[in-house]
DNA sequence: CATAATACTGTGTCTGTCAAGGTATATTCA
DNA sequence: TGAATATACCTTGACAGACACAGTATTATG
């Protein structure tokens, strides 16, 4: 993870961790509350949904779901299938969706603020 | 410095840590852009352009010059006040300018990705 | 003359991201 | 058959930025 601002070569941006840090619970909020989801197809709906500009690491994603579910925001539970890997789910909670109305109304302010000084 | 999403009652959007982060270094390029300035004289400045809604710290905004230093973006010199406490000025170099432009680039990718997912 | 504002700096802590590694099952295709 | 790839989960440790806190020195104010 190279927080060095990229020479300027690279012309192509790019999502750098420290722009991205702080928007990975809102993201993983946003998917939930549409439906139940597992981890992994979190990770390839967020690749799909971004259409292939960004790609959410799993460790990141896990990370992300055990601090969401230790404030309470989600639950998870074991899907039952009968072949295949096993799968863990993730459900929002009312307070999760509380959570995320308020995670994007911070976006929408820092937004505004960025805008302002950049 | 708290990363736990805050509770329902805060109706108040804000500006976490983990939102600004990345955006500090452009937010200085975006000031030393236009004139050189001295620290505390940035800090303030911020406030003001931001109408009060941003206060960058001081010592975040020491450790990003130091950063953006150390990459040959800004180049420093001490002020020649012969009367109140001495300033040190600093000055985008062109590389800086380059990198400014860049950074600008990414907050316009970074936003429209988000506002794809959240 | 105490307080506040100006102006700079250093040290140390905290936290989220993610690289790297691991396990196990299912599918593809040569 | 068996090697490779995709699916699906998980852990550990390193890293770097933001900033709380502490400290120094000067000038203005009431």
């Amino acid at each position: 993870m190279s927080h060095i601002i990229a020479p300027v070569m690279a012309l192509k941006p790019s999502i750098s961790s420290d722009i991205i840090r702080g928007h990975i619970d809102a993201i993983v909020l946003a998917l939930l509350s549409k439906e139940d989801m597992y981890g992994y197809q979190i990770c390839k709906t967020i690749y799909q949904k971004s259409q292939q500009l960004y790609e959410l690491k799993e460790a990141t994603l896990y990370s992300s779901l055990r601090r969401l579910e230790a404030q309470d925001l989600i639950t998870s539970y074991w899907g039952d299938e009968v072949q295949g890997s096993r799968r863990k789910y993730y459900r929002i909670t009312p307070q999760g969706r509380e959570a995320y109305e308020k995670c994007k109304a911070d976006w929408e302010f820092a937004k505004k603020v960025i805008d302002m000084l950049i």
